[in-house]
DNA sequence: ACGTCGACCTGTGGGC
DNA sequence: TGCCCACAGGTCGACG
């Protein structure tokens, strides 16, 4: 489930819902779900089983939960020591279910828990978190804690900028990157290394209400054009997160299953052919690396080569 | 070093 | 109805 405020949703349920617990069991039904973890299904299992989650933190796109012995006083994250990392792909889900329930289709790791803890304001409380993902593009591994970071990130995250809703995300460092490039504005919004959590929507989402068109070239854009830029991509985030996130169906859900409702939010994002918002122009789509552009044609003006 | 493109998967919906 | 193609929210590695 694809971009930062649907990753956001998923990392708070895990941070209520998993954080604390103790695994006693894990099942890999697809390999290709651990591909990331490069000594194998078996070792990812065996070494997760008997540890206890720590806190869920994310960045970008990418979700972690440190992991802690099962007597617990590890603190917080300790320096040298391990997480689980999770990156939904496509189509990921982290759902929290009752063992007894029915396996998904796209079941492809699943993780017991041995503890029974109180279930909280009379919801039910799952027995077990579920890697759904129905084309394989995410996925779960163990790494090591990357050297002089906080949290407990993985070193195998550690090429992963900062996103935008993070507090310490450097702007101005963002700024001279772009300015220093030769590419364009929504390839950059795009480049995980450069601003992490950004995907085709938001991207699409945040240029609209910037008024600048998807292939502007990013040395031409000034401090005062950036920084603008940047509060967009923050507001439009911070708006669908309060949705609960977008899902243009039951593929993007919280880990209770639930889907947001920020879809009818969009402005631009598969809005082809439909009255920009601002000036009534038919939206346009466009291909675009393999994907799709949604832009309005007036607003949005074509940049002169 | 940097920028671009295709590969990796499964499923769905539209056109014929 | 059935077939085929286009398309789907991401990332990485190979190549120029």
């Amino acid at each position: 489930m694809p971009e930062l405020p649907e990753v956001e949703v998923v990392r708070r349920g895990l941070e209520r819902w998993v954080s604390g617990r103790i695994v006693s069991g894990v099942q890999v039904l697809h390999p290709r779900a651990v591909r990331r973890h490069v000594a194998g299904p078996a070792d990812f299992a065996d070494r997760l089983v008997g540890r206890r989650f720590g806190a869920a933190h994310r960045r970008g796109k990418y979700l972690w939960l440190p992991l802690e012995s099962p007597s617990g006083n590890d603190g917080p994250a300790a320096p040298e020591g391990t997480s689980l990392l999770a990156h939904l792909g496509m189509s990921g889900q982290l759902l929290l279910q009752q063992g007894e329930s029915r396996d998904e289709t796209h079941l492809r790791i699943r993780i017991r828990f041995d503890d029974d803890r109180v279930p909280v304001s009379g919801e039910t409380e799952g027995t077990e978190l579920r890697f759904v993902d129905q084309r394989t593009f995410g996925g779960l591994s163990l790494h090591d804690h990357a050297p002089g970071q906080p949290d407990g990130l993985p070193d195998a995250i550690a090429h992963i900028a900062r996103d935008p809703l993070d507090p310490d995300f450097d702007e101005a460092a963002f700024h001279a990157a772009l300015r220093r490039r030769r590419t364009t504005v929504k390839r950059a919004l795009l480049d995980q290394s450069l601003i992490s959590g950004v995907g085709n929507i938001y991207a699409d989402e945040a240029l609209w209400r910037s008024r600048l068109h998807y292939d502007r070239p990013t040395a031409t854009l000034t401090r005062a054009l950036c920084a603008a830029l940047l509060v967009h991509v923050r507001d439009v985030m911070t708006a669908a997160l309060a949705a609960g996130g977008t899902s243009f169906d039951s593929l993007y859900v919280n880990v209770n299953g639930e889907s947001g409702y920020f879809e009818r939010s969009l402005d631009a994002y598969g809005r082809e052919g439909e009255p920009c918002r601002r000036c009534g122009t038919a939206m346009r789509r466009r291909p675009w690396m393999n994907r799709s552009s949604y832009y309005c044609p007036r607003c949005q003006r074509t940049p002169r080569r």
